[in-house]
DNA sequence: GAATTAGGTTTATATTATAAACTACTTTAT
DNA sequence: ATAAAGTAGTTTATAATATAAACCTAATTC
């Protein structure tokens, strides 16, 4: 693609580049927090965090709270890195 | 998707984007030239194109330059605004 | 006149997204 | 005590998508 850069095929999925962007704002997420506010289903998220996971983007931390099992998501280094380039990249197709 | 606002999928597609983010700056553009600006393969972009021109996004003509076959492609109304439309939604996820 | 090039289209395959079904455990109602 | 319902996810199956490879037709070139 000479005019356009190419766009990052794990970021460029609405619902990946969600959990991105959400975590982009927070120090970490639960499961369920991130599945209210993109409106996800489980199953769907679960796939999408894993492949995030998979990649270095996020890291994932599995705990209880009371009895509860908590599924805790934060973006890493790479993981922003990753964002930000996306989003740079993003730019040469929107002007 | 409550934090998000959903992205149109015929404009979520890296091919696709380039091919409507190209044609918001001109008149109209060929085949050949869009191919090239792109570096999309013509299979590729031939299935692409279609896909656009059936949603109404896009206008494509053919005709012949000489003797060679010439397809141009040009915006519609509707695809401008289906572009600013999937720009906007897109503003929800970078901020 | 055979091979190559130009300008595509069609079809097959690989990848991706998504939902449905399932697991494991906890809480509530009977 | 146990059955039913809810929570927090994971796994698996299916549908949709993207992409490339193969193909087609006509025009050049050797």
């Amino acid at each position: 693609m000479s005019d356009f850069k190419d766009l990052d095929p794990l970021l460029h999925s609405q619902l990946r580049l969600a959990v991105m962007s959400l975590l982009m704002g927070v120090q970490s997420a639960e499961f369920v927090y991130i599945k209210e506010k993109t409106g996800a289903t489980a199953g769907n998220l679960s796939v999408q965090i894993d492949k995030l996971s998979n990649a270095g983007y996020i890291g994932v931390s599995k705990s209880f709270k009371g009895k509860k099992p908590v599924t805790s998501c934060s973006i890493t280094k790479k993981g922003i890195e990753a964002f930000e380039s996306y989003v740079n990249s993003l730019k040469t197709y929107l002007k």
